[in-house]
DNA sequence: CTGCGCTTCAAACGTATGTTTCAAACAGAC
DNA sequence: GTCTGTTTGAAACATACGTTTGAAGCGCAG
């Protein structure tokens, strides 16, 4: 069971490296040497430093995109016939999340940074390859997201998604840092369990939000 | 005035290849050969390529941290005694990221983006170097929203404040792209100032939204 | 014109990167 | 044991990076 071993302990150190530091910030000799392999054995295994990530994204992503499938499912069939609500889905999505079997303690944040350096850092080959591979899941949520929001019209639901996007992506990438910075300064520990909880009805009433200003320049009757 | 044109196209370009592309993934190179000058010339006028990155952020900060702040001042006077409600606040940053002198018509996206970018690359040098020079404006942004919302506990606040930021970084970041989208998906045509205008009433919501989920699994429930 | 500070330039420096090479070690089948 | 295909190992490869160097160019006071 030689391969499989240096496989996963690349993939777990790779996991870990990435999500602290980012990808162009990791060396391939960081990776091999924090998984105790040989340098060459990322190229030997995996073909390229990209496609080390792409596997790395593969390996959390596949069964995490199955589980959202089924939760998609069970939430359609205990609606019957109306539409699931905003909410529903949203927690759908998060829970998938949660219960994702985790390799350790650090696993969801991990995770979630992961996704959301996907989206930031503008790593072309990533985008591609997470666009090829998982557009059908995505392309459901935002089917259920629609028929959720059918007050809204096709543009501005376009941009509250948008918006909802910004924030956990961004949120989750420097979840770790926020989580930091919120116990130096009160003294409050967190958890990424925590964080989704109060996320998820922020991002609720913003997609329920009233209308958008129709005047750009109202200072005076705002206040 | 050989130097400052020297110094003023390394920034324009250091500016947009930052933004486009992030900082470990723009080398020197890149820069000088599209500023049209010598590879030395960004550590003789510089030192450095971190130092180039705090020129670039100092360039837009320091004069939109000082038109922020008399936007403040006349909120306040304007207010009186009762302190300015959310949404004014939001207006007045808004508006004062908007009025901002532009370069070219890149100028607020390429703003937007690289806020964001300052968040999100886990740069130790940028962010050190950001709080240890804007930490007023912020402390005051930060001040007045606590005061527009003395609802919120301190964390509940602190989280919310993220979500924001992160919704809205990471929009105007890629503004230029989703508008682009949504111009050929719907064929509608959009300007930042639009966008902004969308975005502060969905941020103001989020804000305002009841509080967090107290219990993390209820599935059945919700639906 | 000469001399002096500042700026530009081409070239090189040292280091780090991703990738390749090829021999050695290994495991399992015969 | 010997052969065969797979995996590991140390070393080198070519390239790209940020930075430094020292000479050349420039503008301007004397």
């Amino acid at each position: 069971m030689a391969q499989s071993d240096t496989v996963d302990r690349i993939l777990d150190a790779a996991e870990e490296l990435f999500a602290e530091r980012g990808f162009s910030e990791t060396s391939l000799r960081m990776i091999t040497s924090k998984a105790k392999v040989n340098l060459a054995a990322v190229n030997y295994h995996f073909g390229s430093k990209n496609a080390l990530i792409h596997a790395v994204f593969a390996r959390f992503l596949t069964p995490f995109s199955a589980t959202l499938d089924s939760a998609f499912d069970e939430l359609e069939v205990r609606c019957e016939d109306h539409p699931p609500t905003l909410n529903s889905i949203l927690w759908a999505l998060t829970e998938s999340a949660v219960r994702m079997p985790q390799r350790n303690e650090k696993g969801i944040s991990i995770f979630m940074r992961l996704l959301g350096l996907a989206y930031t850092q503008s790593q072309g080959h990533l985008r591609r390859f997470l666009e090829q591979e998982y557009s059908q899941p995505f392309g459901r949520f935002m089917k259920l997201l629609k028929d959720a929001t059918p007050e809204l019209s096709a543009v501005d639901r376009y941009w509250r998604i948008q918006f909802m996007l910004g924030a956990t992506a961004f949120t989750m990438s420097s979840s770790d840092a926020l989580i930091d910075i919120l116990e130096n300064k009160l003294g409050v520990e967190t958890t990424v369990q925590e964080i989704a909880a109060r996320l998820v009805p922020f991002l609720a009433a913003g997609m329920k939000a009233p209308d958008k200003m129709l005047v750009f320049r109202a200072p005076a009757s705002v206040a």
